[in-house]
DNA sequence: GTATGCTTTCGGC
DNA sequence: TTACGGCCGAAAGCATAC
């Protein structure tokens, strides 16, 4: 028998309010909404999170600044528009403190982490216990933010077993434990599984992890294919060998803006759109990466979402092209979206990127030549 | 029939 | 009863290739 991996998984608790609060105590009683605001009325906007207090009487993150308002009239609710600087710096801290308890690390989006901890806690799960409890130590006493903790054998488990109790939680879930644990919960809490393959697994009769672990194989691959069939299999059985690898570049930069007064006219998108070009070209420039995809998105009044995209052979950083393909894919999406609809957000998003940018221009120059 | 890549939509915070 | 951000990666769905 193998001995097991041991990997944490750190999640940060109602992550920006939480932030929030450590800037200013006085918070600490009270509800906190970090919200984002659109500009275009005085309350126009999303909830982006919220603290346990706020939570308590229903605010959700993504629900209307107003809506919010709403739920906590009557109370002495602080609304706070989003300071994205903030919450990066302090991510930034925290993130260090855990990389350095880590055999390897490995961060997922702005307040989750992965650390492989197998060597530093000799393959023991008691020794995992106490070593998250340190984790949550030092980053309590050092950037005053709480986090909770999972504890597995695998990422797949550890994930799982961090959102099992918050805030300040810790779980540990050991080797001989997994069965147990994963058997009586829902399909959707396994990574992969949304809402569309959850209705599809009802459909067959597999409603919690247990019904998925005890179905046929043969019968999963010819419902989802090889590759997502064994996948899930293997999640069910609480098998994942993917390894905690550090994140390279993002594999993606995009802006979106609300408009000032919704429009479908192409030339009042393209000045917006030119604007994020711009903005986004220059990243990219800053990055030193050439991207191969362009995105163009809009939300239209009745809030339905649309995009259109396009890849290159070849990557590139040019913003003339940038923008040239940026008018295209509006051009095609306005031809193609509802004529009674406007549009109220639009937004432009590259991606596909590379490094070979180099190889690329020298074999330009190299066709250019002869 | 399956793998792969591209396009579009979804969902979390 | 409506209301409504910005950014990211994942999921879904399709086309094409083998």
């Amino acid at each position: 028998m193998h001995p097991s991996r041991v990997i944490i998984h750190a999640d940060f608790d109602y992550f920006y309010a939480q932030c929030e609060e450590r800037e200013n105590p006085m918070l600490k009683d009270k509800p906190v909404v970090v919200c984002i605001y659109s500009g275009r009325s005085e309350d126009s906007g999303a909830v982006s999170t919220a603290n346990y207090i706020a939570r308590k009487h229903g605010v959700r993150a993504g629900i209307p600044i107003i809506m919010a308002k709403r739920k906590l009239k009557n109370t002495d609710a602080v609304f706070l528009p989003a300071n994205f600087e903030l919450y990066e710096k302090v991510s930034e801290n925290i993130m260090n403190i855990l990389r350095a308890y880590g055999d390897a690390f490995e961060q997922w989006g702005i307040d989750e982490a992965f650390i492989e901890v197998t060597q530093r806690v000799n393959g023991d799960f008691e020794n995992a216990r106490q070593f998250a409890q340190k984790i949550q130590t030092e980053i309590l006493e050092k950037e005053k933010i709480t986090v909770s903790i999972g504890a597995g054998p695998n990422k797949l488990i550890a994930k799982i077993a961090a959102g099992r109790q918050k805030p300040q939680g810790l779980t540990v879930v050991k080797p001989e434990e997994v069965e147990g644990f994963l058997a009586p919960l829902p399909v959707n809490e396994l990574i992969g599984v949304g809402k569309k393959t959850s209705v599809v697994m009802e459909e067959m009769g597999i409603k919690t992890v247990d019904d998925l672990a005890n179905y046929d194989l043969e019968k999963l691959i010819k419902r989802f294919g090889k590759i997502l069939g064994v996948y899930f299999h293997n999640s069910a059985l609480g098998i994942d060998e993917s390894p905690v690898k550090e994140r390279g570049m993002a594999e993606s930069i995009s802006r979106i803006w609300t408009l000032k007064e919704d429009t479908i006219e192409l030339d009042k998108i393209l000045e917006y759109a030119y604007e994020i070009c711009t903005d986004i070209q220059a990243r990219a420039v800053g990055l030193n990466l050439g991207f191969k995809s362009v995105t163009v998105h809009a939300v239209l009044q009745d809030m339905s979402a649309h995009s259109r995209s396009k890849t290159f052979e070849t990557p590139t950083d040019n913003l003339e092209t940038l923008k040239e393909t940026t008018k295209e894919l509006f051009q095609r999406l306005l031809n193609e979206i509802p004529e009674d609809l406007k549009a109220r957000r639009i937004g432009v998003k590259i991606s596909n990127f590379t490094r070979e940018k180099q190889t690329q221009k020298q074999l330009t120059e190299f066709v250019d030549k002869t």
